[in-house]
DNA sequence: TGCTGGCACTCGTGCGCGCTGAGTGCCAGG
DNA sequence: CCTGGCACTCAGCGCGCACGAGTGCCAGCA
C-alpha cells in the first residue's frame, strides 16, 4: 500500500500533467504543490510509483507522466466529482431547455456536452427496448398497403411500410388499430411480443394474414431498433489531442464512425452508476489512448440510454465527471417532462 | 487565351500534383507525360500560367501547385465527369438495397459515398417544402394534450406535441383529422398554409382556439423542418489531407459541426446540375481549403435534397464528380421505390 | 528509519552550419 | 517558336555541439 504522501505526490502529477501536457519532474513538483518535502525525497517517491507502474518516463531525463493505471488510481482514490458551479448549472437549464422534438434534445445534448468538456460527445438516444408505448398508428395508404407508425414515451417516432398478403378494408383496420393500443399503450416494449400473440385469433380468416404480417413488422421493429441510434459532436476537439497527430486522431475518428464500437463503448456502463474506462481499459484498440467518461440517462428513475465523452487519456477526470453527470441529470428531467 | 499545349500542361500538372500530392516540376512533367516538347519549353508555359494565376509556386525553386483558379479551369474545360465502372455501379446498388427506413438509406448513402470518394460526405435528408404530404395524425394523449404526426412521401415522419387552450373531445379530433388529411394530402408543403387557412371557420366556437393552435404548430414544423437536417461521415478521411495538421483539419471539422454552413454550402447548388466549389469560392473561410463537389437528388425528376463531398481543394474531381453523381441517382431510385 | 543536499550522468531539444539536388529563369542558337 | 546550356536559389537533411531539465545514487543528519 502507498503512503499517503506517495498517494499526494500521484495527485499532484496528474494535475499537473494535465494542465501543462507535459511530463512533470520532482523539481516543479516540489514548486508548485506544498508537499512540505525537497525534490529529492519526491524522487524517490516518484522511483516507487515507478515501479507500482502508476508513473512512467516517456524517455530517460525525462519527467514523470502518468500511466492508465496512474489514472485509474486517481480516479478511484483520489478525484471526487467535481459539481458543476450554478453559473453552469444555469447555462446547462438554457441551453437545453426550448428544444421542440427528440432529435433537437439530443443535438443540443451533444453540442452542450461538447462545448462543456471540450472533447467529443456521444449521445445514444433513448432505447425503444426499456421505453413504453404511447401509441401505435397504423394508416391504410393503399388498399394492401400499410404504414405502421410507433410512438415512444420518449417521444420517438419509428414507421415502417408494411405490405399485405391480402387487401384490407378500413374498418379492419381500425380495428386493429384499436386493439392494438388497448393492449400495449403504456406498457414496456419489451412485453410487447407476448401482449400481441394471440391477437390474429380475433380477426377473420380473411384478414389474419395481414394482422400477422402487421405484428411481425411491428416486432422486427423492436428488434432492429434495439441496436441503436447515437449522435456524436464535438470532433473538432480532437484536434487539441496532442502533437503527434494523425497518428493519435485517425483512429479515433474511424472508431467513432462504427456505431458499434460506440454502442458497445457505451454498453459497458453498468446502469446507475457513471463508468470511466481509460485507455486500454477500452476494447477497441483504436481508443487505446483515449478515456471514456458515460452514464446512463433515464425520463423516469430508471436509465433508458446513455451519453459520455470521449478524450485523451490525459484529461480533467473531475470536471468531465461533473459535466457529464449534470448534463445527463437534466436531460433525464427535459425528456420527462415531454 | 492559352494555347491549347498550354492547357494539356495545366492538366498534367493537375493530375500530377492530384497523384502525388508534391508540386510538379518540369522535368517531371515532361516524363510522365507525352507532351512532345522540351523541359524548357515547359518552363516557359509554366511561367505563363503562372502570370495568369493558374498554377503558383510554394516557394522559389521548389515545382508549380495549381491555384483555385487553376482548379477551376481544370474542371470546366480539361475534364470530365468519370464514369463509374460497372463493378462500382453493382456495388453502389448492393450497398444501398435493403434499408429499412430513411435513417437507414440516409445512413447508407453517406457511408457509401465516404467509402468511394474517400472523403467527407454529407448528406441531406429530404426537404420538407417541396415533399408532398402522405397522412397527417393526429392523437389526443390526454384532454387537453395532442399530438401531431406529419409523414411525407418520402418516409420522413415529424411530430410535435400541441398543448391546446382548452380540452377537446375525441369526436372534434377525429373530424379534424378527416378534415386536414382530405385538405392536405398529396399537396406539396408549400401550399399547405393556404389550403388549411379557413379550416377553423369550419369548427364550433369552443373546438376553435385549439384548431388554430394545431394548424399554427403545423405551419410551424414545416418553417422548422426547412432548415433541414443532415447526416456527414468519413471524417476519417480529414485525416489525409495533408501534413501540416492541425490547422489545416481544425477549421474544417468546426465547419462541419455547424449543420446551418454546410447547409448553405449544398444550398448553392442550382437545383438541376452539379455543383463544384473550390477553395476560397466557399464563402466559410473555414473550407477556404476544401473542395465541395454537390449535386441535388430526388425520389421523382425533381431534387428533393442535396448530398455532396467535402475535401481537399486537389481532389480527383472526375472520379468524385462521377460517384457523386452516381450515387445520387440511386439514392433518387430508392426513395421512388419506397 | 526517513529526509535532505550534493553531485555526476543521461539524453532530448534547439541551433547553426554546410551540402545536395530539384527546380527555376534567362539566353543564345537552331 | 523551340531547345540545350548555365548560373542561381533555396528547402530539406544530416551533423555536431552546447544547454539544461531531470534523474539516480550517496553520504550525512534528525
Amino acid at each position: 500500500m502507498l503512503s499517503e504522501r506517495r498517494l499526494e505526490v500521484l495527485r499532484a502529477i496528474v494535475q499537473d500533467y494535465v494542465g501543462t501536457e507535459e511530463p512533470v519532474g520532482s523539481k516543479a513538483l516540489t514548486e508548485r504543490h506544498r508537499l512540505g518535502v525537497s525534490p529529492a525525497t519526491v524522487r524517490n517517491d516518484m522511483a516507487v510509483l515507478e515501479d507500482e507502474g502508476y508513473i512512467a518516463q516517456p524517455h530517460t531525463s525525462a519527467g514523470r507522466i502518468p500511466t492508465d493505471k496512474g489514472y485509474r488510481l486517481f480516479v478511484d482514490k483520489l478525484a471526487g466529482v467535481k459539481p458543476m458551479t450554478a453559473p453552469e448549472r444555469r447555462a446547462i437549464h438554457h441551453f437545453l431547455d426550448g428544444a421542440v422534438d427528440l432529435d433537437d434534445v439530443v443535438g443540443r445534448t451533444v453540442r452542450l456536452l461538447a462545448q462543456l468538456t471540450r472533447q467529443v460527445a456521444v449521445v445514444q438516444y433513448p432505447s425503444l427496448t426499456r421505453s413504453t408505448v404511447r401509441h401505435v398508428e397504423l394508416l391504410s395508404l393503399a388498399p394492401a398497403r400499410l404504414m405502421l407508425v410507433l410512438i415512444t414515451d420518449t417521444g420517438r417516432v419509428e414507421q415502417r411500410m408494411v405490405d399485405c398478403p391480402a387487401p384490407i378494408g378500413e374498418v379492419s383496420v381500425a380495428d386493429l388499430r384499436a386493439r392494438l393500443n388497448s393492449r400495449v399503450a403504456g406498457r414496456r416494449f419489451a412485453d410487447v411480443p407476448q401482449l400481441v400473440q394471440d391477437l390474429p385469433d380475433a380477426f377473420e380468416s380473411e384478414d389474419r394474414g395481414t394482422v400477422s404480417t402487421v405484428l411481425s413488422t411491428l416486432l422486427e421493429t423492436l428488434v432492429e431498433e434495439t441496436e441503436e441510434r447515437l449522435m456524436i459532436g464535438g470532433t473538432a476537439n480532437l484536434t487539441r489531442f496532442g502533437h503527434d497527430f494523425p497518428l493519435t486522431i485517425r483512429p479515433v475518428l474511424e472508431a467513432l464512425e462504427e456505431q458499434v464500437v460506440l454502442l458497445k463503448l457505451l454498453g459497458e456502463v453498468n446502469d446507475s452508476g457513471m463508468a470511466v474506462r481509460i485507455g486500454h481499459e477500452n476494447a477497441h484498440e483504436g481508443l487505446n489512448s483515449t478515456s471514456v467518461v458515460s452514464v446512463g440517462y433515464g425520463s423516469g428513475g430508471e436509465a433508458v440510454a446513455k451519453l459520455g465523452v470521449v478524450g485523451p487519456t490525459r484529461m480533467d477526470y473531475p470536471g468531465t465527471m461533473g459535466a457529464v453527470r449534470a448534463v445527463a441529470r437534466y436531460v433525464g428531467q427535459i425528456l420527462a417532462e415531454s
